[in-house]
DNA sequence: TTGTGTTTTATTGCCTCC
DNA sequence: GGAGGCAATAAAACACAA
């Protein structure tokens, strides 16, 4: 048999849409794997509506005569009318699945093939999965860059910081020198410096407080990537992705962000709570053999990896520009979200 | 008008659920 | 095993700048 071009009705009556394709032996196969989704193919270049009717295949035998196979001239795909789009639209909007009855009703007033009107909500809802994780990116990048900016800032506050301590230092140093005592400084001749000595320290406190954290990350992020290396070393197919589970951070209550990260990937600490000032809930552990699936990266349920403690760390991989994967496999919100970047 | 990028409609193959 | 969902992809239709 030789390999010949189908062309397929994949309309109603009314409206007469159809598609064409090549068929190679495995198109063939293909074509006829479509009659359980309801897709009727027919002969080509018989024109619908000027009254010749379109023989229709009645069986996938039907497909193996040859006649079937000539070259024909296709018909053009059809666009669905403004008024069609916008009933699938409103409907859409009730509900975005389409259980059985609704879309044989939505084909019959619309005069489409119930397929026809099963493929527009499909593709509708990756239009808007697609939608939705741009939004959940723009959310997550203008999170991620207040906090950096923050992040500097405390930065720059640490040094400022320091600074004065030593010029403080100094300065009681030189003091101590004729009186004998620091404290008969501090007490009796100059209360002010006194004062800013104290919010000196209270403020240094808090900085090496931060200090602390970011190398308690560091130590955190140098185990996992000793636990990363260890897993490819163990098994050599591994990928290693990094995988986030953004929900709560998402849904902005509370931190619940936990994250998976390799050697690869750019990591930042994340504040927990909505307010940006808390590192609560927030865990993260290696994952064994590659890439988890949304299904089993729930931090801390996973055998065999190691996790390490909520208040150590939230890492989140994200830096400007870099690319993203997010995927949610349930279109109903169900908060599942996974994310990984990479630059 | 034409080239090019984007959107829409549809297919294919795989997966999950019942 | 059938039905339906999704990701990836093809191709027609459309938009738009040069």
């Amino acid at each position: 048999m030789e390999p010949g071009r189908l062309i397929f009705n994949t309309s109603g009556s009314g409206n007469g849409q159809m598609l064409f394709m090549d068929c190679g032996a495995g198109g063939i196969a293909g074509a006829a794997g479509m009659f359980h989704r309801g897709v009727r193919p027919v002969l080509g270049g018989m024109e619908e509506g000027r009254g010749v009717k379109r023989p229709f295949f009645t069986s996938p035998d039907d497909m193996l005569e040859e006649e079937y196979y000539d070259e024909q001239l296709p018909e053009k795909k059809r666009r669905l009318t403004p008024e069609q789009v916008h009933l699938l639209e409103r409907s859409f909007e009730e509900e975005n699945k389409l259980e059985p009855e609704r879309k044989t009703e939505l084909a019959r007033k619309l005069g489409l093939q119930p397929r026809q009107v099963a493929v527009w909500f499909q593709n509708r809802r990756a239009r808007w999965k697609t939608k939705t994780l741009e939004r959940d990116f723009d959310r997550l990048k203008a999170s991620f860059d207040a906090l950096r900016a923050d992040h500097d800032a405390l930065l720059q506050d640490n040094h400022r910081l320091r600074s004065q301590v030593v010029t403080l230092t100094e300065k009681m140093q030189d003091k101590e020198a004729p009186e004998g005592s620091f404290g008969a400084a501090v007490d009796a001749s100059e209360p002010e410096q006194a004062a800013a000595e104290a919010e000196a320290k209270t403020s240094l406190a808090d900085a090496e407080e931060q200090a602390a954290a970011a190398e308690a990350f560091e130590v955190v992020q140098q185990q996992q990537q000793l636990h990363v290396k260890d897993e490819e070393r163990l098994s050599p197919g591994s990928g290693g992705s990094a995988v986030l589970d953004a929900r709560d951070a998402l849904l902005g209550s509370g931190c619940g962000l936990a994250g998976v990260v390799d050697s690869s990937v750019d990591s930042y600490c994340f504040p927990g709570g909505a307010g940006g000032d808390e590192y609560h809930e927030c865990v993260m552990g290696p994952v064994a053999g590659g890439i988890q699936s949304e299904e089993d990266d729930g931090a801390g349920s996973d055998e065999g990896c190691s996790y390490y403690p909520d208040d150590a760390a939230v890492f989140f991989a994200a830096a400007q520009g870099h690319s993203h994967h997010h995927t949610d496999d349930d279109d109903q919100d169900d908060g599942q979200i996974s994310y990984w970047m990479w630059n």
